[in-house]
DNA sequence: GTGGTCTAGACCACT
DNA sequence: GTGGTCTAGACCACG
């Protein structure tokens, strides 16, 4: 249910990250659901707590979930869709980054675009 | 005309990869051109010789360049095309990075297609 | 235990390439142990932590070690064995090299293959 | 006639001196004859005249060639067979090294001492 | 001139 | 603690 992979070129923390959006898009976590303890993830983990830590503050950063203290940290009730400008370019070199990459693995752009069409399909279908 | 920017989250030399691995595929470098030494790139960035260095072993790692001693460093002739299995997965992870960091920022399936189509029309543009 | 030898013809980072392979072999080490850090592998040879950075980022590179962030360099599971032609070629031209010079040291054909046999046996003693 | 290869992991004067070596094995050239000067070496390869001095230097270094002043330069009439320790070790370092790589790139010990054969076979074919 | 190796030391990200 | 990036500068081999 949980995959994290010291293996993934993505640090675990964002591993993390990533999982919880990917939950929210999907509808498996919907606002207001109670997400597990820092304590309680990291030992699901077996990894260290200041890692889940690492990506829970990153998510309250965003505004995905929400910590009510003495209560627990909760999927917050408006994930908040800010453009933010020197964030987009990040991404978008990224993505640049990645295309390049696969076009030197022989994939062309037909094959990149039906790449992410299949991620978006991934994360709606259940939605 | 070459930019490098200490602030882009991609380490100096993997946007001096980039860069090149663009130039080849505009066209703008072909094979059999020799890419500046080592030395004058590093001068023309300013930045440290070593991590040009780097950059340039990796490119030639991925086959894309060719160093000749005491003669400098070329573009390769044949650009291997060989998918590797655990890298391919590697990058579908950095896409959906991507395209869930889009998502909250509020860009939609049809917004990231767009803007993966607009990367391919920069890179093909002068092909 | 390990022998490093600035007069050795091969680079630093070359022979501790060379070593680990050899352990690996050997069984002295697993798929699964933690090799020594950089910095400790540094100190216990007394050369520069980059250079032995250099050495495991081929070794990984070559898919024999693997890398987990935070937490160490560790033999890895499956040591890939595919073939380059490339590279083929270039260790032929190699191992034709060494023939030759020991042909002019005074060393048959039957010198040299007792030779290699002796090499096999060190390696495979204790699988 | 002349396969002087930019690419060959070998130096440039390195491959004249193994080309020179193996055709006096094969016993292409013999003992007195002339081989070309360093000039006509050099522009028959269109390699810099220092290139071909530093292999012919080394040539006679190891009393394979003699140069006559006035005259030109030769085969020597009786390569000396002398085994030097130290250059011993090293080149069973560099056989080493080779056999480790080979042994990653899936080649047992029966393949490469077939390699090994092969080599002087190849050499010996016109002796 | 070219690239390649190595050092010493700083700074960062991740766990 | 771990590895990774980057700098500055030395020295070597090759052409």
């Amino acid at each position: 249910m949980f995959n994290i992979d010291p293996r993934d070129p993505r640090a675990l923390y964002e591993q993390i990250i990533d999982h919880i959006k990917e939950q929210v898009i999907k509808g498996t976590l919907k606002p207001g659901d109670q997400v597990p303890s820092v304590r309680q993830l990291a030992s699901m983990l077996t990894i260290n707590a200041n890692t889940v830590m690492k990506a829970y503050n990153e998510l309250e950063r965003q505004q995905l979930i929400e910590t009510i203290r003495g209560k627990g940290t909760f999927i917050a009730q408006l994930p908040e869709k800010a453009i933010n400008e020197s964030q987009l370019i990040s991404i978008q070199k990224e993505l640049k980054s990645s295309c390049l990459a696969l076009h030197y693995m022989g994939l062309s752009k037909e094959d990149v675009l039906e790449e992410v069409s299949q991620i978006y399909e991934d994360l709606l279908r259940e939605e």
